[in-house]
DNA sequence: AATGAATGAGGGTTCATTCAT
DNA sequence: TATGAATGAACCCTCATTCAT
């Protein structure tokens, strides 16, 4: 489910060290607090962008007027047009995660009361509830010369965790179908503007079509 | 199931007239064997250069160039780039559903002994056999800049007809999860490059998904 | 002393193919003249910006502003910046070698009585007369980046004819200082603006300069 | 022979006194060990670029980057990015006379027993042994903007002591001949990276060019 | 005095589209 | 009707230089 993580690439190994650097050595010195709020106001005008005018909109002299920053400036942070929108999606991503994190991780398995796959379905949902245009904007920019060895990687971690209803592994095509079947479902939702995308009937069905496959495997083992 | 469909417009009223107008150019005007020669080409050279080079190597010079005709002929049959690109969706989507009438339509319920759903997923994955990368670019150009209030219409027709494992017509949320689910997972195995993105193994599988949602809907009706 | 076949490189294959062919295939049709029109009006832009404004003026948007055309256009003909410097070269050491050929090969051996190292030693330095700020521009630009191996190449026919005063064939290491010293000379007269360049006591001196060490030569030998 | 003179600037009005107040800063203020270290950082730094990477690795980000000061430092001490290089080949010039001089004016006429000539040539030889290509970039970007008229003054103080076989001063065209014929030579093996650059032959070979030319000058005075 | 983030003019190049021939 | 030369807006990116800290 963890689609976004597909799309994390790493920027120009020069330039990326510098700003992680920059972002991560000191907290508090307000060098690294400019640094933070350029880099965070890129990305939002990045995002804005795709959202108003897709990804035709989004060139590196728009992204940096609509920042309020110069080019040059944009320049200092991301090597290249493509690792704004590598580090979009990674932004997204983080946002994602942590709303993951805050629905299980909190009580354990099943925090407030959600079962795991349900609650990594919610988390997908309500991430991708605003800003649909952005995301799929990124999706499609990045999609575009994607190397598709990486695309796999971000449902690794999943897959592997992945059981059917007794507790057995799966095999790996069959773990392949049913993260990208329910991913796939979501994005779609996403892409199309599906006005249910939210509902709990949405997700509900979510939630069915995993657990009927996974009792399904179950059965014929 | 209907993939390509997806990339099947018909615009907002500034769009629609210009594909109007590109469709009609090309299917009235082709009463001399030269157009539709030309139109072919075009088309061909577009396919191949999105194959090899993904989507910076379709510009309209270098489509123009290998279909062997000039550039301005080439803007005779087409209002501009994109119209190109939609063509070639629609062409694309005309052989896949020929496929599936084949396979499907002729023998009526179960041609050459395969159940309706099994025919579709599989006629699906082979023609995403070959032009892979073709597709996917396709895909990622039109995603680039597709309205997307109507991608949604090219899956309408399978979700009328579908009905879960007693007969009964499902939800249109159901409708959406099961052939998006179905879709997007064989999407991703094109798109992320699997290896058993023919095989008997991802087939069953893909089968097993609708049919175990289709008989868990009905169980709980 | 054919210093200029030094800077003669190839540009990209393709487009040089086309230009070539555009160039020479048919002499007569309008097209034709048209493009060698805009090739020479960009050639001699090229040369007016580097003759008033030096290396810093040689930039492809002032040369095609220039020569009247567009900047697109510029590239149709020449594959990038430094092509044009490659043509330039070209140009002047093909204008070079009609003067050579003019002077020498017309009356066989001794042209208008000249002996030929004198005759070649004068038709470099008139060909250097005028515009000797473009082709110091022009050899500094191509100094910059030029292939030090290609550099050697275009000494080699004029070291291989070299004898010394009995008619010896000289050692490479002589040849090699011979010819550099020559042509080291006009080019330092050329590059420091010299004002006996044209003279014939400079001449005089070189051709002294050239024969002395030749004498010397066959005296030790 | 004294190459680098060439590069020896002493400008127009504006040049001059931005070269001028350069040169003070360079020399005037390094009371502290701290500014000249600094100073000799950025020169040694310019150096390695410039041999390593040619011009186009020369830009005042990279050279203050590699000598270990900040963009603002650099500037405290050099005008502009065109001083640096001036700097350079002054501090060149300056260690290549160092050597003539410990050769030939320490024992007077004939240091270590060589010819006055054969030690300057030698010293000439062995100053471009090492970082030829930074020499070489130097040249080319100094000769990218240089203002032709003061590229001679280099070779006046050799000039003004040339004499011929017989002792007798030589005309003005003479000492130019000699000089610029004997410095292209060398400058040439340098830049066509001849690999005899430093041998006795190469060498007996100039020392010869000279006294041929000198000898045949007294002979027909 | 040192720092280095920020600036932004400038420059090379591409490519969708037009229109004279 | 076909051609393809020409156009030029747009875009990505570099780097000399400044100045607030």
């Amino acid at each position: 489910m963890l689609s976004f993580r597909v799309l994390a690439f790493s920027g120009g190994p020069d330039r990326e060290a510098t700003v992680r650097q920059a972002m991560e050595n000191t907290r508090k010195t307000p060098r690294q607090a400019r640094a933070r709020a350029t880099v965070a106001a890129v990305l939002e005008a990045a995002a804005q962008l795709l959202e108003r005018d897709g990804a035709a909109g989004f060139n590196t002299n728009a992204v940096a007027e609509r920042a309020g920053v110069s080019i040059g400036t944009l320049y200092r942070y991301f090597p290249d047009k493509r690792a704004i929108l590598v580090a979009l999606a990674r932004r997204e991503m983080a946002a994602h995660n942590a709303l993951i994190a805050e629905r299980t991780a909190a009580t354990g398995e099943a925090a407030d009361g959600l079962a795991p796959d349900r609650a990594m379905i919610r988390a997908f949902l309500h991430a991708f509830g605003g800003r649909a245009q952005a995301r799929r904007a990124a999706i499609a920019a990045l999609l575009a010369d994607a190397d598709p060895a990486e695309l796999a990687a971000g449902h690794a971690p999943v897959e592997g965790a992945l059981r059917d209803a007794d507790g057995r592994p799966l095999s790996p095509v069959q773990a392949f179908v049913v993260t990208r079947a329910t991913h796939g479902a979501m994005r779609a939702a996403v892409v199309e503007g599906a006005e249910f995308l939210q509902s709990r009937a949405f997700e509900d069905e979510l939630v069915r079509l995993g657990r009927a496959y996974l009792a399904d495997v179950a059965r014929r083992a």
